[in-house]
DNA sequence: AGTCCAACTGGACCGATGGTCAACTTATCG
DNA sequence: CGATAAGTTGACCATCGGTCCAGTTGGACT
């Protein structure tokens, strides 16, 4: 049953590719970044980059997958507040806390993402985050909309804004912010 | 000083364009709308196009403008609530509804807009907007950072969620939850 | 009515770019 | 070592936004 695991040459290729991507971005003198120049900082031919990602949105997806990996392994199984055990409340506002970090340290990427992929409810980074945003504010008030609720929230990290924080330099406003509406919606911890 | 008038043929052309824009995005069997196909469809040259509105994202926030020109004189001189006179809450409440409904019943400019011209904070239809809600969201509280939970409110009108909304038939729940949300934030008017 | 010209028009053309494909190479397994 | 599935490549294709300039015309002024 296990999957036919991926030639060396080939795995070898998907990091490279990666990196680069990360690179060219990082440096993002220039904003719009073409496949080709990925698949030649990487030193591979640009089919090689359709093969192993499929499609533009495909490539980010992976490199978003995978800075964010950290993250979900925190939520699921790390030491409270992040992970289980805090109330919902606290849950909530550490996890908007740190999604707020992962997208203003990744702002080029996330903002690559959105234009490659533009529904959002579509991709598996956010649905996890939904979904785990849902939870947390179903558990503390039953009253409300949670999934619509959870969505408003996870609004704030769309690229353009947090891109607007970065330029002037206050990015933190947005934690205290969001930390304000949480509260104000799930009532403030006792 | 006057402006020089614009001749009448041009008059004329502008006119079409923006109407076969319209219709072009009504029957959105097509999701991507090239410009080519536009300026066939309303009888001119590609070029026309161009001349007229300088490039893609022109074209529909001139569109976008045409379809926001009312509400905004509803806000500037209209009655209350949605005018001057109401309490701010009111006022809010009654602006966010009408913003909801504008993007619901435009929602596929609204996302070609987006598409077109990626950085929404340098747009006159939602600077306006974001001044409007942050003005009252200041009046209700001064306490909070009115220009980001404006952001915040407004995040709502993302064509992606709308879309997802109004997909499953329910946009009315956006009205709903966001009122609560609001209320939440400045306190239910007494 | 006639002249003139700034405004307008159209569509061939260009450059960028995402994605495809068929011929070729190679890692890996028995 | 041979067989073969997996991987690689870059030329090629189609699409599209935007430019440009030669040709046309509305309308102001006489």
């Amino acid at each position: 049953m296990a999957e036919r695991q991926e030639r060396a040459d080939a795995a070898r290729n998907r990091a490279a590719i990666l990196r680069a991507t990360e690179d060219l971005l990082r440096d993002d003198t220039a904003d719009r970044v073409p496949i080709e120049a990925i698949a030649a900082r990487a030193g591979v031919g640009k089919g090689t980059v359709f093969h192993r990602f499929g499609n533009r949105a495909g490539l980010l997806r992976a490199l978003l997958e995978r800075r964010a990996e950290e993250l979900r392994a925190r939520v699921e199984d790390g030491p409270p507040p992040l992970g289980p055990g805090a109330p919902p409340r606290d849950r909530l506002n550490a996890f908007l806390a740190a999604t707020v970090d992962l997208a203003t340290r990744n702002i080029a990427v996330i903002t690559a993402y959105e234009q490659a992929a533009p529904d959002r409810h579509a991709e598996p980074v956010y649905r996890f985050w939904h979904e785990h945003v849902r939870g947390l504010v179903a558990e503390a008030r039953d009253d409300l909309d949670a999934d619509l609720v959870a969505h408003i929230l996870l609004g704030s990290l769309h690229g353009d804004l947090v891109l607007h924080l970065i330029r002037r330099g206050e990015s933190d406003r947005l934690v205290t912010t969001l930390r304000q509406v949480s509260d104000a919606l799930l009532g403030e911890a006792p």
